[in-house]
RNA sequence: GCGGAUGUGGCGGAACUGGCAGACGCGCUGGUCUUAGGAACCAGUGCCAACGGCGUGGGGGUUCGAGUCCCUUCAUCCGCACCA
């Protein structure tokens, strides 16, 4: 018989959420555990089933916890400034704090029918003035520790609707919307200098419990790496050309330069540059192309030789050509490169292609793999010695980096130098639907923060969405809004009319949850001290590099300025798979196999939403949705339920059932900590099908059940469990085991012939060799397998198996 | 091109430091009960020329023993800023 789900679980949310049953407490004496996810945007389209992934998944370990006896703060809230609302609102005409407010409200609802054990009390809003107020409190933090500056920096901008694009409206070039070419426009903007934080962003990680591939991948996004920055002479001028180079060894084998098309080097000697119009037209060309799109060409290297200019080789005085190319990029090094076709990939293809010569420098040093330096470029870096190098001939690539660094410093003409591939984080955005940045440009003053006390800087209400001339925020129309006086002179001042990234809102929003209604500080030393620092961060693998890496820069920030106790934000970093439509691929609307948790919900409750979301795979691991499969876990929830009619009396463990319990709470709860869910849940149902084997459960055993399962199926397990008893599982404590109870005292091992399985044995548990030896060869089949052959050896692993290698 | 991952039955997946491959679930087959079943319960279910043999993407290797370790190769997914 099926259990009514639907009135079983309003009964407990109303309950859970009248009372504020999930609250955190205010008593900084208990010991706490602060878990935490990645707050959702609230989307037209509403939650998408991917969210409960992660969100049941932090439920079932936080419930764990305060069942542990922590004092758990597990948080909500909305990050909900953001293109979509804003582009809604452009076609629509609709505000978007209207349709923010609407999604809100739809996902809150949502949200509390999954039943999730949220704080509900210290739910934010990045878009709430009384949040954003301390955003902007940061930005002028940041600004007055001169880590705020302006930078000209290009937008992508629709010829078209003559708006800054986001990257994700560019598709192939061309702007998403009205398919009119894009292209890159300079623009002045705010920056912030996380590379001033680099090196901390990697040494810290260090302490931290992140997965290793998070790990991996920040540090590989931070992209350290150490080398030599090389002064190159220009012919017959007074002036040089700056290198950065991971292989100054290399450096004999250069024979030709490369600019990136926006090197300044072009217009300061465009007098000398005898094929200028080439080289114009070239850079021009370049200009069009994204970011993105020049990343794509990778089959094709292009470039233009800039004729009339020539560079010195340092160490052997030889003059090589200059050339331009997009696959130098501006932002990186030095925005030029020394070329060494023979030993790097993307040179060698580039020297091909236009002809250059190559000069080997490095060649294998295990003779036996001979390298064609005319067929592909030798990279390796283990195995090289240095030849046609004069001085480091001879030498390692190791010994060879060591000592031409030493050479160049010698001479003047270079230095070691570590560079990152990080960037400083572009913070401006064109756009209405973001927090204010609270700057204003005074003639007299330049660029002026505004006074603390005028915080919140309130984005003012408009009734046109669409952007201004030439890719200017909507704001920039506000005239009475810009106008202001300056804080310093009082003289006639404008404000910034470009917004904030919706990075910024998300960069610091888990400390808001510490003290969330404060109105003096973004959170008070108190509760700063006591909640200190997030034990438990889970999110998606797409948000490891940019929101981590940006939030763990705030964090540090403020720690520097005194105002967090901790160096960083998370402790401990997890992350979840995504879920794909039934047919492999992602859920999209176009593709129609959107997956609609309500209605999921509305079919089999909530409880059997929350464990098919569990045990559907590895919580890492990406997964498709099955109908079939959550059918399944139905199943398996009406079996729990339909285990009362087999109820017996009993306040302690039968006999029968005594291992299987304690080995089920050993079991459950590591793998509750090891995010394990899915041979959790495997667990449950052996032990439901045991108990239906012997068609009885008792008192004792029914309740322990229950505790471990609700976490998982909290509605259900309440019900169950409020027949049994007065109090709620909520209440009682984890169920301990007893270790001794989880080992078995006779085992089955496994006999081998020639590591080929041949029969099993039973022996008591650490039988000593000799007596399971006695027990192998009393085996019938054994001896049946042994008849005529010789025994070359037995291997014996203690409780493990039993190995006879035979001739 | 770079970075991160993943390949195990018809399907989703399990397997602690190398030690009985396929737990658990879906599906399928048979049975019980039933007017009926897209319900419930019970049993079976990796493959094959089945007393035996073969099996964890392919090919090598190490080992008494490999899904697990090493080399090599193929395929798929995700992210990206050609990172010198």
């Amino acid at each position: 018989m099926a259990y009514n789900f639907k009135e079983i679980e309003k009964k407990w949310q109303n309950k859970w959420y009248s009372e504020g049953t999930f609250f955190a407490k205010d008593d900084y004496t208990m010991k706490k555990w602060y878990g935490l996810i990645e707050f959702p945007y609230p989307s037209g389209q509403g939650l998408h089933v991917g969210h409960p992934r992660s969100y049941t998944a932090l439920d079932v370990i936080a419930r764990k916890k305060r069942m542990d006896g922590y004092n758990v703060l597990f948080p909500i809230g909305f990050d909900a400034f953001g293109l979509p609302a804003e582009n809604y609102a452009i076609k629509n005409h609709i505000h978007p704090k209207i349709t923010t407010e609407k999604n809100i409200e739809h996902f809150k609802s949502q949200l509390k029918s999954v039943g999730f054990s949220f704080d509900w009390s210290r739910e934010i809003n990045t878009t709430d003035p009384e949040y954003y107020k301390w955003t902007q409190w940061i930005f002028i933090q940041l600004f007055k520790k001169g880590l705020a500056y302006k930078a000209t920096m290009p937008i992508n901008f629709c010829t078209g609707c003559k708006v800054g694009l986001a990257n994700e409206e560019v598709v192939n070039g061309v702007c998403e919307r009205c398919g009119s070419p894009v292209v890159q426009k300079e623009k002045s903007q705010w920056m912030l200098k996380i590379t001033e934080y680099a090196q901390r962003l990697i040494d810290d990680l260090d302490d931290l419990d992140y997965l290793d591939k998070i790990k991996a991948q920040q540090k590989n996004w931070i992209g350290r790496s150490e080398g030599a920055e090389v002064k190159f002479k220009l012919d017959g001028l007074q002036d040089e050309l700056i290198v950065y180079t991971t292989r100054p060894d290399t450096l004999f084998g250069a024979t030709y330069m490369v600019i990136a098309p926006e090197h300044p080097l072009i217009n300061k000697y465009s007098d000398k540059i005898t094929n200028l119009a080439d080289v114009e037209d070239y850079k021009q060309k370049a200009s069009l192309k994204s970011d993105f799109e020049r990343s794509e060409l990778n089959k094709e290297k292009t470039g233009v030789e800039i004729k009339g200019l020539m560079a010195i080789n340092p160490v052997n005085n030889k003059k090589i050509p200059i050339w331009v190319s997009d696959y130098v990029l501006i932002s990186y090094g030095t925005g030029s490169i020394m070329a060494v076709p023979a030993h790097d990939t993307r040179d060698f293809e580039f020297a091909k292609k236009f002809d250059i010569p190559m000069v080997q420098v490095v060649s294998p040093k295990n003779a036996d793999s001979t390298i064609d330096i005319s067929q592909e470029a030798f990279t390796d870096v283990e195995d090289g010695i240095l030849i046609n190098s004069d001085f480091l001939n001879g030498l390692t690539v190791k010994e060879a980096k060591k000592k031409i660094i030493e050479y160049l410093q010698e001479k003047g003409i270079g230095e070691s130098k570590v560079n990152y591939k990080l960037r400083d984080w572009v913070f401006s955005r064109q756009r209405y639907w973001g927090e204010p940045i609270p700057m204003v440009y005074c003639e007299k003053c330049g660029w002026v923060s505004i006074p603390e006390d005028e915080l919140p800087l309130i984005l003012p209400d408009i009734k046109d969405y669409e952007p201004g001339e030439n890719g200017e925020s909507p704001l920039a129309k506000q005239e009475e809004w810009i106008n202001t006086t300056c804080p310093h002179c009082g003289g006639k001042a404008k404000r910034e009319t470009d917004t904030m990234p919706q990075w910024a809102g998300s960069s610091w929003y888990y400390l808001r949850y510490m003290d969330p209604h404060n109105t003096n500080e973004l959170a008070s030393k108190e509760a700063l001290n006591y909640w200190n620092q997030v034990d438990w961060y889970n999110g998606g693998m797409e948000h490891t590099t940019l929101h981590l890496l940006y939030s763990r820069f705030w964090h540090k920030f403020l720690y520097d300025i005194g105002v967090v106790p901790t160096k960083e934000p998370y402790h401990k970093r997890t992350s979840h798979g995504m879920i794909l439509g039934s047919n492999g691929e992602k859920m999209s609307k176009s593709k129609g196999n959107v997956i609609n948790p309500d209605e999921i919900i509305d079919e089999f409750g909530a409880d059997t939403f929350r464990i098919y979301e569990m045990f559907m795979g590895p919580f890492d691991q990406t997964a498709s949705w099955s109908m079939e499969s959550i059918r399944g876990c139905g199943k398996f929830l009406d079996r729990v339920w339909n285990l009362q009619d087999m109820l017996k009396d009993g306040d302690s463990f039968s006999p029968k059932f005594e291992k299987m319990m304690h080995k089920a709470i050993k079991k459950v709860s590591s793998d509750i900590e090891e995010m394990k869910f899915n041979t959790a849940i495997s667990t449950f149902m052996s032990m439901v099908n045991e108990f239906y084997r012997e068609k009885e459960i008792n008192k004792a055993e029914f309740k322990v059940l229950l505790q471990l399962l609700n976490p998982f199926a909290p509605h259900i397990t309440e019900e169950l469990y409020s027949k049994l008893s007065d109090t709620t599982i909520a209440d009682t404590p984890w169920p301990t085991f007893d270790e001794s109870k989880t080992i078995d005292d006779e085992i089955e091992i496994p006999i081998q012939i020639n590591g080929k399985l041949k029969a099993t044995i039973s022996i008591a548990l650490n039988s000593p060799e000799s007596t399971v030896k006695d027990i192998v060869h009393q085996n019938s089949v054994i001896q049946k397998q042994l008849e005529g052959k010789n025994i070359v050896k037995e291997i014996y692993i203690p409780n493990k198996i039993y190995n006879i290698v035979v001739k």
